[in-house]
DNA sequence: TGAGAAATGTTACAGCTCAAAGTATAGGTG
DNA sequence: CACCTATACTTTGAGCTGTAACATTTCTCA
């Protein structure tokens, strides 16, 4: 018989782990390259999708239209990013990478720690997919907005990992 | 053969959708009862551990020690908390809860959304253990303070979570 | 056409989070 | 005892994060 709520303590503990090496690793990243982890994504979320509108962005990465905001802000302070307003629809705002934004990405390390790409890449590929797997999981069992993306997923099916 | 880039970029991505979600959730616990999630950890950590040092509730809810200090001032200033100085080493600062703190301890919701709780409970009994252990898996690898510590862990065999 | 609804983005605010610097205390060694 | 180091905690500063309220613009439909 399974122990749920030791399973869910569990669970929220890792997850707080979690959380924590992801700030951690965005300190080490700031260091090394003057950017943190979000910013690295706001980035790179211009440059893969273009012109592009504050709302895209925030789906792209994750983050609310008002985090992207505020971060956007910084990074047009520093000129890594310009806005621009669309002439058709003038409520919507185009953010648009300088030189200097693609420069500086080119300088960015890896967003995940080493140890952790090591230790990944050392996984079975198995295992990288079951990790993987519930991961996605997890994340899709926490995103209440979806309520119904559930039963959508099926990777954890034994066939599926093979 | 394993598309490991891909595969680091998608759990970079499940990252942040967690990370998100647990953002939300605090949200809507501080609406249900007034305080955030780790303010809750915090006092359910101070419950746990009886008259605790700072350092023990930072190690118990992975946070930094200056997290916590501020956390415990907002709850020391709602008088949940009590701050009291050891007489022997007097650098040292035990929390406590006041009988406020034990009183809305008892009205907090669960900290992980219902939706979640659900349908972990749902899951067949493996695939809680699947999903724990990756869990517990990822949060090891990125912790990179504690090097050595993957090869310490073996919640994995299956005997311990049956 | 004109009022209200909807969409896009920004601002204001409160809280979380860390590292680094600062304060106070304790312990050890000459 | 005096100094030096280590420990425990707090403060400071900067950035992330969300919601709610706001301004602007566009759309809808009567």
């Amino acid at each position: 018989m399974p122990d749920s709520p030791q399973h869910l303590h569990d669970v929220l503990v890792h997850l707080r782990r979690i959380i924590r090496a992801t700030d951690l690793q965005s300190k080490r990243v700031v260091k090394a390259c003057g950017l943190t982890i979000p910013q690295i994504m706001v980035l790179r979320s211009i440059e893969e999708l273009g012109d592009v509108t504050v709302r895209k962005i925030s789906d792209s990465v994750s983050l609310s239209q008002a985090t992207v905001t505020t971060i956007l802000n910084r990074l047009e302070d520093r000129k890594y990013v310009e806005r621009v307003r669309a002439q058709k629809d003038k409520r919507i705002v185009n953010a648009r990478l300088t030189s200097s934004g693609m420069e500086i990405l080119k300088t960015t390390p890896p967003l995940l720690h080493e140890k952790f790409i090591d230790e990944f890449d050392s996984l079975e590929g198995w295992e990288q997919t079951q990790v993987l797997s519930s991961l996605q999981r997890i994340a899709m069992m926490m995103d209440a907005e979806n309520l119904d993306a559930a039963p959508l997923l099926d990777i954890n099916s034994p066939d599926a990992l093979v």
